[in-house]
DNA sequence: AATAAATACCTTGCGATACAAGGTACTAAA
DNA sequence: TTTAGTACCTTGTATCGCAAGGTATTTATT
């Protein structure tokens, strides 16, 4: 119920939390692993349980796919991928994140 | 359950939507249709009934402070400020949002 | 061969919150 | 007295990040 600087910061994660994952998946194939590396490199830290049902939701509305493979050391791997419609939603992040930027902005020169 | 890129907008809004209120309040005392019109302004459409809880949240949780003010026209108006606890909660805001800022300029930049 | 460790995968339950929809109360004009 | 306008607020729903816990496969150790 109370707010406080951790709360808030973790809300406005939530928002681009999604596309940040697309963007690292956009590069190249990736598993889960992976991904949580790569975010944390950009400090940003994520854990599986929000991972796994995120790129479940992503895979069944045809914005990612995924593709079995071996691994050298413990059980397979699933790599995801982005499809083409991945792509195009990707783009339109692209713009949604560029609108919210404007707005913040705007608002923050507005009467300045 | 499925996934559209209205959807994932709406999602990135949730995130900063707190942080432009205090933005815009920290100007000046507002009221409630003060606040939408100014956010319509600024291309972000919020309406009531996410208004009215989150400012009730900020408020209890001493981010915000209220002032009964008359209206000419109609009822009177709760005219919301900040409280000095509200100005340092917005300057860690600051700071959270630039920190995004920062994390999806490393992932885009990254390997390029 | 049996066990332990490491590495994958995934699910359940909880808390937080935006939004739609609906409700209450006050003022002023018809 | 009724209607319109403007405030305020609440309830119910859906979504989603995260903590915690569970299952399966491979490899190393005993």
């Amino acid at each position: 119920m109370a707010i406080n600087a951790e709360n808030v910061k973790s809300q406005m994660r939530k928002g681009y939390l999604e596309y940040c994952i697309l963007l690292i998946i956009a590069k190249k194939p990736m598993y889960v692993s992976d991904i949580i590396t790569e975010l944390k490199e950009a400090q940003l830290i994520v854990v599986e349980g929000t991972l796994y049902p995120l790129l479940s939701r992503l895979k069944s509305s045809g914005i990612l796919a995924y593709q079995w493979q071996e691994s050298l050391q413990g059980p397979p791997r699933k790599y995801y991928e982005l499809t083409d419609d991945g792509r195009q939603f990707l783009a339109e992040l692209e713009e949604g994140w560029e609108e919210i930027k404007n707005v913040v902005e705007l608002i923050k020169n507005k009467n300045i």
